[in-house]
DNA sequence: TTGACATGCAAGCGGACACTTGCCTATTGT
DNA sequence: ACAATAGGCAAGTGTCCGCTTGCATGTCAA
């Protein structure tokens, strides 16, 4: 089900991810790395991005398109609409 | 942070107390074992139910009102609101 | 008061998770 | 061809998480 959306998005690195993709689609992981450790403050290695990116690819959060020796990443953020809309808002 | 509201909401079962307090608001712990079990089709002990619930509240899910013996539940969905709004809807 | 009921508290256990380490493959530049 | 680059794969490790177990506490009915 959905459950691997949720519990894609319950790590805080992986959220770095996604807000770095929203922000500057297609980038590669070297990319991530570099950007996660500057502006996030992350001092994730590069196996440990590569595990996450992998995570939220199994969500349908990200998606890769391979070109030669480079690996770039795509986001896709409807997943997260369907459980935006799960719980009413009320009050 | 807001790590804690993700990381409540990662686990089905706290996600479907949830749901069941949208639906019924002021369940007792009890109330909450029987309908999940009935309703969702799980099969969580008291304790577990218990435990769960603690989370929630950590998060800020769920507030505890005592009264005698029976401690009553009320969900308050607005922490789910900041998040639901954190990824923009780009296609 | 006494016992049944509703819940809390705390230790322990097994599995999942995030991360590291080490090695391997493929592509590009010189 | 050779080395550097970009990335993948797999095993091992420490930690957190969900759950159980056992006992303690407080409240209501008879």
């Amino acid at each position: 089900m959905d459950d691997v959306v949720f519990k894609a998005i319950a790590d805080g690195t992986r959220r770095a991810i996604l807000d770095e993709l929203v922000e500057r689609d297609g980038q590669t992981l070297f990319e991530l790395c570099a950007r996660l450790a500057g502006k996030h403050g992350l001092t994730s290695s590069r196996q440990a991005v590569s595990q996450h990116v992998a995570v939220l690819e199994s969500a349908g959060l990200v998606s890769v398109r391979r070109a030669g020796r480079y690996t770039f990443h795509h986001v896709d953020t409807s997943p997260l609409a369907a459980i935006a809309e799960r719980w009413p808002h009320r009050k």
